[in-house]
DNA sequence: AAAGTCTGGAAAATCGTTTAAGCAAACCTA
DNA sequence: TAGGTTTGCTTAAACGATTTTCCAGACTTT
């Protein structure tokens, strides 16, 4: 049915061994031969079999990517660049989704040795470690997960947000975040806090204990929201504009991820963004010298950038300036 | 190092053959043999290679997945869907980006024949076919499309739109769209044109012309905007409600796809859902069937369904046109 | 008790590729 | 010109599973 080595060997009258050299590089095939099996391929169409080679050489040219979660609109983002950092060294990428549940993961995890994967980058589910296996893993997760190899500097991107609020003069802030067991948005909040100085007025929500009333919580002072994603972000920027605020007028808004529709909206997202690029290509590369038999590399941190669009502007002047500020 | 069937066999005292067999239920296997060959594989940890079953089987249990850019917010929805589908008949997914190029496309379903996908589901570049190939291959693309194999029927979707528009009062709308060259949006864009009743007023404004100013659309009589994107409607609502518009009260919205956004905005928006968990399934299902040695199966159009939120709502009275711009 | 049927299992071929080892001819070198 | 090197290629053995074919013994049936 579809042509092998064999068949090409067999048309050209040489052996399947000065094919295989022809097409790889090795061994010692003269100019002319080599030329010859070229064409051949070109003209039968031949494509070998990933099968038969992964078997010979135990290599398969993938890579697994195993995530708690695949709907999560950050995804896309870090699919692509995992793929792109992945086909860089002509490596394929296997996904699987373990929705957040331990037990899926290994499984997953699993799976993917089953299918003969070089390696795997896993994102973890909250709270799980990834169990030894006999391949090369990269963990992505927040900088104190044990185990981590690769991750972005939530922290640090938690302290620039809200020293970029400062500078703008906002010394009373929301910082929102969606579930305080979120290593990941713990971290950024606790950047956040970092960066607070003695003069200023923070105030923690989590939208897991309910959505609050951003205008009224306005009202009370606040002047700007930090959120731990562009998603809860633009939840509270639209409720915001609804009440009929203005942002950056009245109140401004930072977000984290910089996701597919934050420099879309008007006002444009000021958000901190992964390094999406980076932390894929760091974690592949990661890989890729485990599987050329390199020691495993220290964990990295990736650092995050501000981006600066139209949501963040000037603390409004207030009409009682200080009354808050204790000297 | 890793164990293989040979070593269970040999542990045991049996053949390789009686442990394939008591693995796959094929042949004849003795109940008592079978539970010793399955505790002594939980015992050490057996995992099938996948590359000698694939050699042997022709089948890897992998599916394509092709897509022309893996960070289109709508992809996660997308992906998830097609995991869960092949996951189901124990199928993994391999992930390319064509990027839109017609070469990388086929370079890319080149690729996943080379590494033995058993079937693949591309949703093509546009303007490009898939050309045959030897396995079987699902296409997801607009229905007049040749070749085309599932897809949302985006046409109905933006009759139903407009429909739910007119139903509430409203006879001058905006249908947004970004490319004209797009046939999904042209698909969904003709679908709200046909809906028009005679006493409607419609403007069809492309993004990619460059963004309009909503407000002063509104200003002079529209009282909709229907995007062909989540999108772009929320690009128009966050517009609106910046410059001091009230969504629904002076204007609604409609958007496509349901994205993460979506329903976490205020107003939550209105929009036209793809099913993808049933376009995801029929397409996974259209290979799999076609593995099976079936026909090819004809083209199936999924219906899309309206999701009413807070973005719609009646047609503002002519008198109470101007915009409220109380704080 | 002879003949047929069932049952549990083994032997061996096979999938398509890579690669180590070997071998003749051609090419140097001294 | 004898001995060593190179060159270009072949032979054959893996890799780890599945699957067809076959066989010996136990069990039925008449």
């Amino acid at each position: 049915m579809k042509p092998k080595l064999k068949d090409i060997a067999r048309e050209l009258g040489v052996s399947t061994a000065t094919v295989s050299n022809a097409l790889s590089g090795n061994g010692r095939v003269s100019e002319k031969t080599r030329q010859m099996i070229r064409e051949k391929i070109q003209e039968i169409g031949y494509l070998p079999s990933g099968a038969g080679r992964a078997l010979r050489t135990g290599r398969s040219g993938v890579l697994g990517l195993v995530l708690p979660d695949i709907s999560n609109p950050l995804f896309p983002a870090f699919a692509q660049a995992i793929e792109a950092a992945a086909a860089e060294s002509g490596h394929g990428i296997l996904i699987a989704d373990s929705h957040g549940d331990a037990a899926a993961q290994s499984e997953a995890v699993d799976r993917m040795i089953e299918r003969g994967a070089d390696g795997i980058v896993v994102v973890p589910c909250r709270g799980t470690r990834v169990s030894d296996t006999s391949l090369p893993v990269a963990i992505i997760d927040a900088v104190s997960s044990p185990g981590n190899s690769v991750c972005a500097d939530h922290c640090a991107g938690g302290r620039v947000a809200v020293e970029h609020l400062l500078a703008l003069g906002h010394r009373n802030l929301i910082l929102l975040g969606q579930s305080r067991r979120s290593s990941v948005q713990s971290d950024r909040i606790s950047g956040m806090q970092a960066a607070l100085t003695t003069t200023a007025q923070v105030r923690v929500i989590w939208l897991e204990d309910g959505t609050p009333d951003f205008a009224s919580l306005v009202r009370q002072g606040a002047t700007a929201v930090v959120a731990t994603s562009d998603l809860h972000a633009l939840t509270a920027l639209t409720q915001l504009q609804g009440a009929g605020l203005s942002v950056p007028g009245d109140v401004s808004v930072v977000g984290f991820d910089d996701l597919s529709f934050s420099a879309r909206i008007t006002p444009g997202l000021t958000t901190i963004a992964q390094n999406m690029p980076a932390i894929a290509a760091t974690a592949v590369a990661y890989l890729i010298s485990q599987l050329r038999g390199a020691p495993r590399p220290p964990a990295q941190v990736i650092p995050m950038s501000l981006l600066v669009r139209a949501s963040t502007g000037p603390a409004p002047k207030p009409q009682e300036a200080t009354p808050n500020m204790e000297k």
